[in-house]
DNA sequence: GAGCCGTGGGC
DNA sequence: TGCCCAAGGCT
């Protein structure tokens, strides 16, 4: 859950996750669409499928994880910064895992001035010679977890607070005055736009058409509300509406969703009608969802989004929430 | 190596 | 508002 993603973030999400599934053996045991829907809001979905089917591989070698980089580098979903830190943490193996704040701080304790993702070789190089002395070999847990403290917070990414750093005398780069400027990165590429149309169905019961997106890719496995594709142009109302689930329906145009992903920009027009009943070929590939079901659903921020448009309309007179996770309670 | 893959908070 | 970043991994 912490690959990318910030402790506060993370805390509720775990203990939720660990309540539901206590063990290995429960995780492995449940159905994917009950993680997935653990996982929703979270984000990096893959995550949340690597980590179970890691769990079904655990149990497959009896339940017991591997004890050594190489074993648990060759689970799904770890890689080597995951299998240094389990390695450390859990096995006391005097590994380090090279995480953000380990780049901050080797670069600036050393005055790396070559920009990432370059100087990772020489990052992982000092790291390790780090953990090659005594007192830090003795103790792998506490280095790796003082590396990361020290990097989330005296020596943190906008304003390090070299006054209070136990390394400040040793430190080249804010002996040179340069700290704060490092780690130098590599520019980023421009985040493009994309535009889509997604359709808020529900009938007389409250149901609300779903879908699944495909297990693979861009929030893959999670739920969404039917949509076009999503594609460099906008969409007019004609060509959007030609892709709704059902054409003899009136359509309103509740609103717009902006979402931002890590590669591109998402502008999404959310379209909502409602009938008596849907008919079976508008269902196609999706389901029907109670409206009391919704915060089951593996549903992404972004469809949650969506779907607070089209519970809002059909709430009229209620009283407006102002996030949308309170419409889907 | 570089692109793909979410989301929320800080400044 | 817009940009940056966060205990990265996979293809």
């Amino acid at each position: 859950m912490l690959q990318q993603t910030t402790v506060t973030a993370v805390i509720p999400y775990y203990e939720r996750f660990l309540s539901l599934f206590p063990t290995v053996r429960t995780l492995a045991a449940a159905p994917d669409d009950k993680v997935m829907a653990a996982w929703a809001g979270l984000g990096y979905y893959a995550r949340a499928r690597n980590l179970l089917a890691c769990a079904r591989r655990v149990v497959e070698l009896g339940g017991e994880f591997p004890a050594d980089l190489d074993g648990l580098r060759a689970l799904p979903g770890i890689g080597d910064y995951t299998a240094a830190a389990v390695g450390a943490i859990a096995f006391g193996l005097p590994a380090v895992p090279v995480d953000g704040n380990v780049d901050r701080v080797m670069s600036r304790v050393w005055a790396i001035e070559t920009p990432l993702p370059q100087s990772k070789p020489l990052i992982r190089e000092r790291a390790a010679a780090l953990m090659a002395q005594t007192e830090a070999r003795d103790a792998p847990s506490d280095t790796a977890q003082a590396l990361f403290d020290l990097g989330a917070t005296l020596c943190s990414t906008t304003s390090p607070a070299c006054g209070l750093c136990p390394w400040a005398p040793e430190c080249e780069g804010h002996r040179k005055g340069i700290a704060a400027s490092l780690p130098r990165k590599a520019p980023k590429a421009v985040r493009p736009r994309r535009h889509g149309a997604h359709f808020h169905l529900s009938d007389a019961e409250g149901h609300v058409l779903l879908r699944r997106r495909p297990a693979k890719g861009l929030l893959g496995g999670m739920a969404e509300i039917p949509g076009t594709a999503w594609r460099a142009e906008a969409w007019s109302r004609q060509d959007a509406l030609a892709q709704a689930p059902v054409t003899q329906a009136h359509w309103v145009k509740l609103g717009s969703v902006r979402h931002v992903f890590t590669h591109f920009e998402l502008l999404l027009d959310v379209y909502g009608a409602s009938l008596v009943t849907i008919p079976e070929g508008a269902i196609g590939q999706g389901f029907l969802c109670p409206a009391g079901d919704l915060h089951a659903q593996a549903l992404p921020s972004l469809m949650a989004k969506c779907l607070a448009l089209g519970q809002k309309t059909l709430k009229q007179g209620s009283p407006a929430a102002d996030h949308p996770a309170d419409l889907l309670v």
